[in-house]
Order: C-alpha cells, then sequence, then structure tokens
RNA sequence: GGUGAGGUGGAUGAGCGGCUGAAAUCAGUAGUUUGCUAAACUGCCGUACGGGUUACUCUGUACCGCGGGUUCGAAUCCCGCCCUCACCGCCA
C-alpha cells in the first residue's frame, strides 16, 4: 500500500497519478490524511496521559518501599482518574487506526511516469514484437485438437474429478510439462535465481501482504476449515518469505524462482475465449521474483523483461511485449509488462508471461526493509515475473510446430522431455 | 490425533510482579593498539508510532509468540489461541 507520508508530500501529484490508473475517488486521499491527522492527535493524548500513569505507578512502589502508605493510595486515585480517561481514548485510537489502514488498501500502487494513458486493453502498447509466426501445413488445427489427437490432456476426465478447467495431463502431455518447468527452472537458476518449493496454500496474513486481499478474495480458493487460500501464483508465497525482515543491503537483489501449480476460480468467463488451455482454474507457472534497492528496480524490470524475452526466443514462439495502460494494470503495480505468444491455429495472441514492478507498494504492507548505507531503514522494491506461465505456451507450442507428422518441439527442450516429437 | 516441554533482542541464553527495553556471551560495527594472513582493548549495536529540533542531539508511548484478564505497576501471575520441539498413534 502506499506511504501516508507520500500522499502528504505529494497530494496532487498522487491524485494525478491515481487518475491515470482510472481511480475514481481521489477525495480518499484527502480522507486519509485528516484520518492520519486524528491518529495522530489521539495517539499524542492517549501518551502523555499514559506516561503521567507510568510515572505515578513507580512513585508508589517508591512509597510502599518506604512504608507511607498514606501517600501511596492517595496516588492510587490520581491514576484511576487518568486510566478512566485513557479507556476511551484508546477505543478511538483503534476505531481511526482502523478505518484509517482501511481506506489506505483501497487506493491502488501509483503508476510510473512510462505507463501509457488509457482505460481498455485496446490501449496497451506494443513495445516489441519477435519471433518468426510459422507458416503452418494446410491440415493444421487449433490445439484442443491437437490434445485430443495425441491424447495429451483429458479435460473431461478431469471434470469428472473435480470440475471444468481442471486438465487431467496425460503420457507425454504430463511428460511435456515436466519438462517445461525443469527447462524453466534451469534457466532461471542460471542466471542467479534461487529456486524454492514453497507451501502451496498461504494464511492470510500472505495473502494480504502481496495484494491479494482484502479485495481478491473471490479469485482465490478458500480452504475454510483452516482458514487458508490456495495461492492463485508463486509470488504470493514466495514473496512473503521476506515478509516482517529487515535485510543487509549487502543481501540485494534477492533473486528467487519456484515452480507451484496456480488455482483460480477466474469467475465468469467462458466461450471460446477459454477453450482448451486458454483458461484453466489449475495450472502450473514459473515465477521469478527480485527484492531490490529502490534505485535498481527499473533496471532490474528491464533486465527481467530481457530474461522472459530471451526465453521466448529460445523456445522459437513469435511473441510480443505490451506496456500496459493505467486502465489495465493490476491494482498493485507501478508498471507491468505483458509477453504474449502468437497461437498460430487460433490466429490469437495469448497472455503468457506478466512483469512487474511494484516498487514498495507490496514492501510497504510486507514490511520487507533494508539498511542502507546510512543505517537508515528503507522499504525494498519488488518485482516479479511470469517465467513461464505453461498451459497457453503448450497451446503454441502444439499448434505453431504442428507438422502432418507430429509435434516438433524446439531443440532446448528435447533434452527434458526426451525426445523430438509429440506424435 | 494424544501426551509432555517450551516460545525473550541477529544467535545462544538469564530474568519469573516495580531497580528490566531487558544481564551475559557470540555475531555485527566504529575506533585504538600491537603488528601481520590475526589478536587484544574500548565505544556502539531492536522495531514501530508520536512530540520537539529538523544537523547531530533530546523526549513520550508501545512491543519479551498472538489476543484478552488481574494489578497503582507484568517479560514476570491467570485465561484463550497459534507455533516449535520430543515421545506415542496414524500415514505418502
Amino acid at each position: 500500500m502506499l506511504q501516508v507520508q507520500v500522499l502528504r508530500s505529494h497530494t496532487a501529484e498522487v491524485k494525478q497519478k491515481l487518475a491515470k490508473k482510472q481511480f475514481k475517488q481521489p477525495e480518499l486521499v484527502d480522507l486519509i490524511i485528516s484520518l492520519d491527522d486524528e491518529r495522530k492527535r489521539l495517539q499524542n493524548e492517549f501518551d502523555q496521559t499514559q506516561a503521567k500513569v507510568n510515572a505515578a505507578s513507580k512513585e508508589i512502589g517508591k512509597l510502599m518501599a518506604q512504608g507511607n502508605k498514606e501517600a501511596a493510595e492517595a496516588t492510587k486515585l490520581d491514576v484511576a482518574g487518568w486510566k478512566a480517561a485513557l479507556e476511551p481514548l484508546k477505543e478511538q485510537m483503534v476505531k481511526v487506526e482502523e478505518e484509517l489502514q482501511a481506506k489506505l488498501v483501497l487506493l491502488p500502487n501509483l503508476p510510473a511516469d512510462a505507463v501509457p494513458e488509457g482505460k481498455t486493453p485496446e490501449e496497451n502498447v506494443v513495445v516489441r514484437e519477435g519471433g518468426q509466426k510459422p507458416a503452418l501445413y494446410a491440415g493444421a488445427v487449433p490445439h484442443w485438437d491437437l490434445i485430443k489427437q495425441y491424447d495429451l490432456v483429458d479435460f473431461e476426465t478431469g471434470a469428472k474429478i473435480t470440475g471444468s478447467g481442471f486438465p487431467l495431463y496425460k503420457g507425454k502431455g504430463a511428460k511435456l510439462q515436466r519438462a517445461l518447468i525443469g527447462y524453466f527452472l534451469d534457466y532461471n537458476t542460471a542466471a542467479g535465481y534461487t529456486e524454492y518449493i514453497p507451501p502451496y496454500l498461504v494464511n492470510e496474513a500472505s495473502a494480504f501482504a502481496t495484494g491479494q486481499l482484502p479485495d481478491k478474495e473471490g479469485q482465490m480458493y478458500h480452504a475454510t476449515a483452516d482458514n487458508f487460500f490456495l495461492i492463485p501464483t508463486a509470488e504470493v508465497p514466495v514473496t512473503n518469505i521476506y515478509r516482517d525482515t529487515i535485510v543487509k543491503e549487502s543481501e540485494l537483489p534477492i533473486k528467487m524462482t519456484a515452480y507451484t501449480p496456480c488455482f483460480r476460480r477466474e469467475a465468469g468467463s467462458f466461450g471460446k475465449e477459454v477453450r482448451g488451455l486458454n483458461r484453466v482454474h489449475q495450472f502450473d507457472k514459473v515465477e521469478i521474483i527480485q527484492l531490490v534497492k529502490p534505485d535498481a528496480s527499473y533496471a532490474v524490470l528491464d533486465e527481467m523483461v530481457l530474461h522472459v524475452e530471451n526465453l521466448l526466443k529460445a523456445l522459437q514462439l513469435p511473441y510480443r511485449i505490451l506496456r500496459l495502460c493505467g486502465g489495465d494494470m493490476g491494482f498493485t503495480s507501478a508498471i507491468t509488462y505483458d509477453f504474449e505468444v502468437f497461437s498460430a491455429a487460433q490466429e490469437r495472441w495469448l497472455e503468457v508471461s506478466s512483469v512487474s514492478n511494484f516498487e514498495s507498494y507490496q514492501t510497504n504492507r510486507m514490511k520487507c526493509r533494508y539498511k542502507d548505507e546510512n543505517g537508515k531503514t528503507q522499504l525494498t522494491h519488488s518485482l516479479n515475473g511470469s517465467s513461464l506461465a505453461l498451459p497457453r505456451i503448450v497451446a503454441c507450442l502444439l499448434e505453431n510446430f504442428q507438422t502432418a507428422e507430429g509435434i516438433e518441439l524446439p531443440e532446448v527442450l528435447r533434452p527434458y522431455f526426451g525426445g523430438t516429437t509429440i506424435n
């Protein structure tokens, strides 16, 4: 979340940036500042009264030790009076603080200057394209047909076991998943990312820290008996490794990668858009995450974009990189690049990665800080990106590399797949 | 799941109603000295939110797993919860 201090010192600028993100309640900023004023006032009054109580309590101890019982009893009466005053103060303080917090989490992150103006996905800006769109042979079909033809994924049985959107990978389909995960992780660790296998369920505090709560609970599966949430992305458990920590400056940047299944309820959409592997409730993804010094975060963002781009190049997939406009960005992000690959048989661009800089928005919630060279404690910046999400990569691989004889996998995957062709 | 023990600052670990925001040791850090692939000595060394100054300093409050309670006063007593460890049970 945003820091109240920033709202205070750059009020007009904050409102202007919120508008770029299509945020419609600029008056919240003023409300938050006035709530914070009230909070300070109450705390000041509370602290001063509490200080009197503390001083008197010490005095009582001394008087008792001297055997001056009368004076001690008299002082107790004073204390009783102050304590009576403290109670309503405390109540108000808690109330104001809760309200302040409740309002503060409603403010999305501020967009970076480089973020284009715009409301809808149509206004996203294509930064660059790469790779070659393949010329498919005459018999080419969409991936859902290929999946049937080669018996790679059994959606019907997945639906029987759980529900629609829970694919059952099978045979070479399952092996391809494993190959991709292995390749992606090796690619990431070679670039200096430390591999993790995190828990796939998280508690409320973790879901809050990365911004899934309070307002995206509808997106997550909720294990109510224990109040755990199934992770929608590895970002949640992995970023939370550093919740409530102060790291040394020398430890930065912290680079982490993890494969996890991801669970998303994705309520409300259907049809061709979600056919086959285009959109599912459970999917596999390898994520990269960095915690860095604030002044480094934009260079790191570029580095991560390049990292993902090179991965797509290695897979020989036609791709394009979009800079999302203010209205299409996520709530917690300061700037986001989406990566799309061209699924040749569907003739559609499919999103396979999203790389974002969150600046200090997540780390402020998480209380992830570092000590700078002056010994001052500062928030780190956090970034993450998919490297990569599997289902749409699979869809694209199947469609783009199909031949009459089978699917000829790109070079880099062959050692992991243990073969060259799906047939 | 059952039983028992325990959760104190970066680590180990003392304190078990007021002198404790917290001993000691280690680690860290700044310096002094001797000198050499290091040792000795000295200082500093938690976080958050305030006040005041806004440069350093100064000052208030809160925090000893979390939340409540008792008390003039709680790390210290009581209750609930969470977590860790050990043993048993069950199990991939």
